[in-house]
RNA sequence: GGCCCGGUGGCAGAGUGGUGAUGCAGGGGACUGCAAAUCCCCGCACGUCGGUUCGAUUCCGGCCCGGGCCUCCA
């Protein structure tokens, strides 16, 4: 079995996985805010951890690990998206939800274990709210409920600061209800027309922390193994996690934290607000496949800061081309039996060094257009399926990648002109002959001749 | 101001106390009617100044440059 190391950010350093349950691995991620389409700065964690998720599922079993990730179908910026299109909330959350799976799936991410929404668990949250208060770490005041910062001595060691830095750097106004300038929102009052809910400090809505901390233990319960997210949300959105799980469940909350680094645009950070950024949607109606997508937010390592840019796009995108061509060259090739190569599995398995694993999967590829006989061709097929799998990579159909979504009538035209083009070969014919070839290059369809006959692809 | 990351060949991007990343681009060759694809070969890089060391891109310190966080953010 393979060792997996990973870089806790709680100890800042890369550690041995060990986890809880070998039967059992547990892994929460943050999942969306549903106001809006989701940005590749969003799909980057959701990338990652699902790579994180093949790798578990390949080193413990398929059977053996949860994977939860969260909806946050709740919030301020969602009542004000909802205000602002004329929209019913629910409609909106839904649409966004609906959104969000099919941009996720073009990008070939496994469907998470459990994937809860906030709204579904609202009695949880005020349960855990209730424990806070009877336990002297959270009071109401003002219809509000916050959590009260110095009541946990413990309070900033993941994001390494302490509540002096955090009060003299405090850019927001200080609300006059809070005891502490430090304090946090775990439940607010919701006005007429906004969404709420009863609870003991009356009619309200979570506050955003609080769903992470309920929801994770509900699923995974109050001790579980890794927890992710983008490096942005260490501080304050998971700090105040750990405040609330450690002070109001018996357990120690997560073991190990990963975060992932920042998708960058010339340098600086994609943000929304920013309004640098680009949606998943817009590059894959720009013609881009949701796998060299992927591929480009593997290429670099996930803590590093990856400048997301259509040259990327571009390299992506061919060496895909070169991978499925090496897998259609050996389509008649049955796949042996076998898992990914064992360097590619040891890459992953340190710290997710998906540019090494890339490396591997390359090096699988050349083998596989090197290998003569049809056992070695066999084995080496599988390697790169094995590993092109583990990476979320190379999963369709070869002819499908080349040739794309077009009509079964155009596929055959084009195969008639290249039963044209070769009679043309054979009579040494080469003008007619390149003639078709480049009336077809014209149309965006590109011929190879081969020792097996010509094939085509799309040219992207 | 406090706290975090980074600075590797034309580009992207791993890694390492002393020989190899890998991909793209580029050059040469094989193959091909010509291409394409594929295969073979090639450039030998580590911000800066010191220190430790037989030896540092790799460890330590200073400096310069870039990015981020400090309660909207993946």
């Amino acid at each position: 079995m393979s060792t997996i190391r990973i870089t806790n950010t709680l100890a800042r350093e890369k550690q041995v996985f060990e986890p809880i349950d070998p039967a059992n691995v547990r892994l929460y991620v943050c999942g969306p805010t549903v106001y809006d389409r989701a940005h590749i700065g969003n799909a980057r964690p959701v990338v990652v951890f699902d790579t994180l998720f093949r790798l578990l599922r390949h080193v413990y079993g398929a059977g053996q690990v949860t994977y939860a990730r969260n909806i946050t179908d709740v919030d301020d910026k969602i009542i004000t998206a909802a205000r602002e299109n004329g929209e019913p909330i629910d409609d909106l959350t839904r649409r966004t939800t609906e959104a969000f799976h099919a941009d996720m799936g073009a990008l070939n991410a496994l469907k998470p274990s459990v994937e809860p929404c906030a709204t579904q668990h609202i009695d949880d949250m005020i349960a855990l709210i209730q424990r806070l208060v009877a336990t002297g770490h959270a009071y109401a005041a003002e219809g509000h409920v916050l959590f009260s910062v110095p009541s946990d001595p413990a309070y900033g060691q993941l994001s390494r600061r302490d509540r002096e830095e955090m009060i003299a750097g405090a850019r927001v106004e200080v609300a006059p209800y809070k005891q502490d300038p430090a304090d946090f929102v775990l439940w607010k009052p919701a006005a007429d027309g906004e969404p709420g809910w009863d609870s003991p400090w009356g009619r309200g809505r979570p506050g955003w922390h609080i769903e992470c901390s309920a929801m994770s233990a509900k699923h995974l319960g109050e001790t579980f193994d890794i927890h992710g997210g983008g490096q942005d949300l260490i501080f304050p959105h998971h700090e105040n996690e750990i405040a609330q799980s450690h002070c109001g469940t018996d357990g120690q909350f997560a073991r190990y934290w990963m975060h992932n680094g920042y998708l960058v645009v010339h340098g600086e950070k994609m943000s929304k607000s920013l309004g640098n950024f680009f949606t998943v949607k817009e590059l894959l109606d720009a013609g881009w496949a949701g796998e060299a997508i992927r591929l480009v937010l593997l290429s670099a390592q996930y803590r590093q800061p990856l400048d997301f840019n259509r040259d990327k796009l571009a390299d992506a995108t061919a060496n895909l081309d070169r991978l499925y061509t090496a897998l259609r060259n050996t389509a008649d090739v049955e796949t042996a039996d076998g898992g990914p190569p064992p360097a590619l599995t040891d890459a992953l398995a340190d710290d997710l060094n998906t540019p090494e694993a890339l490396a591997q999967l390359y090096e699988a590829g050349h083998a596989l257009n090197k290998a003569t006989g049809a056992d070695a061709k066999a084995r080496a097929k599988a390697e790169l399926q094995a590993g092109g799998r583990l990476l979320g990579l190379l999963e369709q159909d070869p002819e499908a990648w080349f040739k794309g979504a077009g009509d079964d009538a155009e596929a055959a035209e084009i195969e008639r002109l290249i039963a044209e083009r070769t009679q043309a070969r054979r009579n040494k014919d080469f003008a007619t002959a390149d003639k078709i070839r480049d009336d077809l290059k014209a149309r965006g369809i590109v011929l190879e001749d081969g020792p097996e006959g010509t094939t085509w692809k799309r040219e992207r």
